[in-house]
DNA sequence: GACTTTGTCATAGTGTACTATTACAGTGGT
DNA sequence: ACCACTGTAATAGTACACTATGACAAAGTC
């Protein structure tokens, strides 16, 4: 509720809006940045905050709600119930395995991605150096 | 235009069959399957291989050929012109990269995706033993 | 009760990806 | 010339994501 730009919707990519939404919701709840019984924005201001129209934020909550992630509350709005961090881990671990895979088919030594893995678990996570990386590529 | 069958489409992916099969020719000529001068299937075969629509691979050569990586030969096919290698990787990279922030935000030790990281590189190309992962994950 | 905020639902229009189908034009082999 | 290939192009229909808009119901506040 309080605040409300929690996050960015990404229009260039593939993956559909109503998508990108339930996932920064399930990355919000694992972080503990949103604990259950928290109310998450309303579908109107959401819409309004990320530019986004009405129904896609409406679909991203109902397909949140099905997961047993949110749940409804007529009148009121959405609250967070709890998330299945097995399977939202399970999913981020095959996606980096295969960004792994494609980088070695493409010849990519394992050092490059290893100084890679270590150089960005290594940084502060308050925005600045992010730039940096640049040279590393 | 030996082999047709170089690679499948997921068609449960949210990216595009056109786009899926220009990165897949990308890779076929970085790897050196494919070198310049060499023709690429037809579209009408690569089509028919894929069960994907004519004016699907259309597209996607249409498109290789406009950033100068297929050269279109009126009534003969595509042959391949060159790669650009530097950007390609790049891409790779900027992928890897994507997938290590997010599992970091995630909670994910580095530990862990180091040993993933092994073992996929430690693991031959054979096909064989990539279902093992599993109890990795 | 009036007002505001919540979610819900229905309608309609747009853009993109993809499909199916047809037709046409250039090239090469016979 | 004929035929079998190539690519090219036009048309049309489907599915999906997204948008815009308006109307309705449930809950809270005053």
């Amino acid at each position: 509720m309080v605040r409300s730009v929690w996050f960015k919707i990404d229009f260039a990519s593939h993956v559909p809006v109503y998508k990108q939404i339930k996932e920064k919701f399930k990355l919000l709840i694992l972080t503990g940045e949103l604990k259950p019984g928290d109310f998450v924005p309303s579908i109107r201001t959401l819409a309004d905050d990320l530019k986004v129209n009405v129904n896609t934020v409406a679909r991203a909550y109902r397909e949140l709600a099905m997961e047993g992630v949110l749940e409804p509350v007529r009148g009121e709005g959405y609250i967070v119930r709890q998330l299945n961090e097995e399977g939202f881990i399970r999913s981020n671990i095959e996606n980096f395995v295969d960004a792994v895979e494609r980088c070695k088919e493409v010849g990519i030594g394992i050092e490059r991605l290893m100084s890679l893995l270590k150089e960005i678990y290594g940084r502060r996570d308050d925005g600045s150096e992010r730039e940096e990386l640049g040279e590393e590529l």
